[in-house]
DNA sequence: TATGAATGAGGCTTCATTCAT
DNA sequence: AATGAATGAAGCCTCATTCAT
């Protein structure tokens, strides 16, 4: 495929057009629109910026969407669907404390903070709130909620089996989720991790969820 | 949404040609600005919607400033400045962990969830970045790391006064940051506080520091 | 005005969106720009001007030129660009000098007065002489000082056949052309023929080349 | 008077606001119209140009001045004036050729090339043409033929005093003039004297002249 | 399906002119 | 007389969308 920036010499031009099976070309087209809508935003994204990101001329969108919303609407879509969790082994809730708090921090960081996409998108949620709402509502009920109800089932699971004392974080298992959200804003605005890094906050984070969990071990520890 | 830099109600402005001094001026325009931009983001806004806001006519802006971009950076420099701190009272480092707990929340929810500003400078930040970003490099120097700088500071004279046990959160700082900034992100994303109320959130953000301050009266209590 | 680069009726243009091969279009919106830039001046001229001459919207003058400007260089290299001598006959420099003279000067009139464009386009010249000076100075190297220097040539070669006495006119052979400036400056500054009328003028300027070139022959005929 | 361009310290005005006689004042605008005008054309230039050019405020032009057209038909017809022919010496009619071919060839120059005014209101003529028609008429009529009707005159006058043979220049005056509007040309459209120098043209012209008015001269020294 | 010329609405910006001061 | 904020009408240009090919 010739490189939309090429002046395209005509005779280079192979003999059959490429022709993908309309799945693929939807999947490029989407990749494009994510990648340009997050780099400039809904509004400051043309049809012309996804076309040629995904190879296509202007009008050869319009053969797939009906319109630059319905792309926007059809990436988010695709953005927000909710991740496999099945595929993970169990989670190690008998585990002692710190491989227990380990386990979790790095679910989240997996989930939120590894994954490029994760970012850009809720960078454009943010940005493009009031043109989604509905589809946030959704998805705030069939992702957000039901992976802090896991979280809390399994703090609770993890503190019954080890006798350790009742605290906060069981009762208000979002707190976890709260402690990477200030990795996530950093990224979102300033575009680049906390300068501490992120080893380093994932150890912070790991040691202060064992100092919640299990303050007995570290008064043992302090002595 | 009263603007606190604007003190003039805004139904007071008659027909007719008003001509005020440049500074009143340019404080609506700003005002009105920064309400449109948050709503709509920076493409999505036409300088009708910030003169229709501003009482003023699409030209009248052009007196005023240069562009549709020359009002945004000014309105974001005006939104950033580094707010006053010195008006505060004095931090209670000697009073009960308790206490020292619930001003440092405190201080946290005033200075980023209870001022309607800042959730929206933030989703704009968020937004617009590659537009601003000097301006952003700019912000965390003198605004964030200060900030961040003096939490420690506190936080280590708490523990010596009251000869509390070492832990994260007084080497990590940016961890009681942290905190609030799952608040900040459900706001920026979703629009909206939390489920569970911001009353209750306090409530629990302080329970955790206590836990975090002082684990030896958690366990005592927990008997 | 029927432009000697467009071979198309205007009238013809249908209403409907017709399309039509980029090189055509282009011609014709060149077409349209010289006459409406000639008639008002670059700043004056609208890209509805220019558009609606075209049998265009405005939009679509943009996906041939980039810009107004654009417009206007590309007009003005085409206007400029260096006629075709070769296609002429051969100089009858042999022949007596009232013949040779009323060819060279019927050369002049050709390529500078007779041709609608011409006038206009210095006219243009004159008037955005800032906006094209580069354009100029290759005009002047490419077409003007050329055609100058085979003039000399011309000239030198017909004194030398017959033995005509030297004089300026050889010398400076720019003194001819320097005769039909002044129907030009009229019509670009009256735009209109001297009041005298053309064909008088090219008698006139036919009658001085002869005294001019063979003084001998006026001192005979005058006694 | 502060300069427009400096931000103006409140207490640095000076007292008394300079009060100029209204026409001074008229004068330094149509001064600062000639030269805005020349440089960029009637549509391009602004009042705020002309206003800053002549020290004043862009309202304050209103107070002189209805319009901007207003304006720029002061500047003509100030520009337009027939210029003082008393003032200077007798014609040499009756010296010999060459002293007067020079008289003649100097008074063009000095008239049309060495006043830069001249030529930037030829331009703006040019340019300005369709703004300006019975302008254009009136300075016709009122300078340019009476200037060639006493420049026939003198040439009659002389060629009759020394019996010098007939020809076309004392027919068609018009042809003396002629001569100067290629570098008139040249400096309107080019922006700068021919390449060969004004000194050595006027040389040139003095010849040619000189051929044309005495050709024996020229054939006695030809030998 | 795909292309890209074409449309038309709308956005940013300029500027002649007005007018309160 | 003079200032400069303010207006409103264009003007240049962009871009989502359509459609002939």
């Amino acid at each position: 495929m010739p490189s939309p920036h090429a002046p395209l010499p005509e005779a280079a031009a192979p003999a059959g057009r490429r022709r993908l099976t309309p799945q693929v070309r939807m999947a490029q087209i989407l990749d494009a629109a994510l990648a340009e809508f997050s780099e400039r935003g809904y509004a400051a994204t043309t049809m012309d910026d996804i076309a040629r990101r995904s190879g296509l001329s202007k009008g050869g969108l319009y053969a797939h969407f009906a319109s630059k919303d319905a792309i926007f609407e059809a990436m988010l879509h695709r953005a927000l669907a909710p991740p496999e969790w099945q595929e993970s082994p169990a989670p190690p809730v008998h585990a002692d404390t710190r491989t227990f708090a380990r386990w979790l921090v790095d679910r989240l960081y997996a989930g939120l903070l590894h994954r490029p996409d994760a970012v850009v998108t809720l960078r454009l949620l943010a940005a493009e709130r009031g043109r989604v709402k509905e589809l946030l509502d959704l998805w705030e009920r069939n992702v957000v909620l039901p992976n802090v109800a896991m979280l809390g089932d399994l703090l609770r699971a993890h503190v019954a089996h080890h006798g350790l004392p009742d605290g906060v974080l069981v009762r208000e298992p979002w707190l976890v989720v709260s402690l990477v959200t200030h990795v996530l804003l950093t990224q979102m605005i300033l575009g680049r991790e906390p300068a501490v890094g992120l080893e380093h906050m994932r150890e912070s984070h790991v040691a202060l969820m064992c100092e919640l969990l299990d303050p007995r071990a570290r008064l043992a520890q302090a002595k």
